[in-house]
DNA sequence: CCAGGCGGTTCCAAAATTCGGAACCATGTC
DNA sequence: GACATGGTTCCGAATTTTGGAACCGCCTGG
């Protein structure tokens, strides 16, 4: 296992759940002696991928990915077309937009459009979440191959919220049925109240993929308002498709860093 | 050299003015061997430190830099005090507002508050400028230790634009005018045209140091106004150094991850 | 005021990884 | 068809990393 292997262990252990470590944390998280422990955490200290609170003592991200993390945003056209569009159609609709990324099974909220409704921003950008129960998660995960959806859900099918699918088949069910209609949905999933639709988007010149969704109140929309939302989305995905050539019938073979 | 500095290296490669590198560039930059660069490269991305687009092959910062970036801005408490209050001055000066942070020789900006004048951001957060041609730059320069400052400033001093100070001692004489009066001036430095104010905060809890500064256009601004935002600024200073515990005349002795 | 825990650091020999030169290869282009 | 670009793979030598153990400074509770 190399320095760099056990740096990353390290840094995948913050999240927004987890932003900031302790030393014991970090030796209890990733199982490693306390000797080995000291030197990479010191070595990532010093080298500004971990900041170390002078008063806790505890680690966090450091300048170095603050910088770094604003240069990623730099990797724009697709993205920014997206928001762009995702923009009117919030502020037609009052909802909340999100743009995503896949990375692995899980999701990384790129970007958040936040809507005029009295919905509040549950997800800010970096948050990372299931794929399985959320509608752009799925709507990705719809245009992979078979084989490779299967090599991304964990050997033992993970336990989701009770509207998300259950096992492996219902999964396929969904996916199927997103394939054919090129929308997906979600209702009382990951958040107990808030439903979404959502779609994939793949540019035809790069290949890369990203997951367009607008997000509401399942309690506080009718179902004219939804479908409402479906159109829109619809319409959005139509131009999105034809500005970046996204052929929708052709699978993803390989995206980028997304083994785990 | 381990495996984390060559990557460290690598990553410190990318910056706002090349937010993307061809293979080519990185063993130029980096001068290591094509063997080394190909199995680091890789290394790097395939842990998401790095990404490359499909199309043009170029690396840039990966999905793992945007999320522990995010997670970099969690560490609160201090710059989050000092934005409130900075964003009421802006409010009430019209003029754009920045928070900074010292790394070695260079300040790298946090945050940002944009003005209600024409003058338009110049400096995007993750920004990195040599902090000895800035205020606030050279604002916290003048909380350190005499003997901490010749350790960051180069050996052979940098060639800096016309107003900057030109030399050590040129240096060490506007900082003891920063340490008499708390303010920090500067004036058609960095960018042609543009002045700024600033000072430095030390929380007394934790240590660390930021830099407030306030940004405006030297033609647009009158002397009065300019002794206005003279006014706010101490101001502010007063208040944040009460709230936060900053001891004015203690000496910064260690700061995070700032050898370079 | 001593014991014990936390958060480290330092040491060392064994084990694992990295290093870099060289050969090779796939694309795209002149 | 030759050449450049952007890699990958191989291999023995050289360098790092590893983890157990001992040690240390600070703080807290008894």
């Amino acid at each position: 296992m190399s320095a760099l292997t056990n740096a990353i262990e390290i840094l995948h252990c913050f999240s927004s759940a987890r932003p900031d470590l302790s030393f014991a944390d970090v030796m209890a998280l990733t199982g490693k002696p306390k000797s080995s422990t000291s030197r990479l955490l010191r070595a990532l200290r010093d080298c500004g991928l971990l900041e170390q609170d002078p008063h806790t003592r505890r680690y966090r991200p450091g300048l170095l990915t603050f910088e770094l993390g604003r240069l990623h945003r730099a990797h724009d056209d697709l993205i920014s077309m997206a928001e762009r569009e995702l923009r009117e159609v919030c502020a037609r609709t009052g909802h909340t937009g999100y743009i995503a990324v896949l990375d692995g099974c899980e999701q990384v909220v790129l970007r958040i459009v936040p809507g005029s409704n009295p919905l509040r921003v549950v997800n800010p950008p970096g948050q990372r979440t299931p794929a399985l129960a959320t509608s752009n998660g799925r709507a990705m995960l719809a245009r992979l191959s078979d084989a490779d959806i299967r090599a991304r859900v964990p050997a033992t099918y993970p336990k989701l919220p009770r509207n998300s699918p259950q096992n492996f088949k219902q999964l396929m069910t969904r996916l199927d049925e997103i394939r054919r209609t090129g929308i997906s949905e979600a209702a009382d999933e990951s958040i107990e109240g808030v439903g979404s639709q959502g779609f994939a988007l793949k540019s035809g010149e790069t290949g890369e993929m990203i997951g367009i969704a607008v997000s509401y109140s399942v309690q506080a929309t009718t179902a004219a308002e939804r479908a409402n939302v479906r159109r829109e989305l619809a319409a959005m995905a139509a131009k999105l498709r034809r500005l970046t050539g996204d052929q929708l019938d052709q699978v993803v073979t390989r995206v980028q860093a997304g083994t785990r």
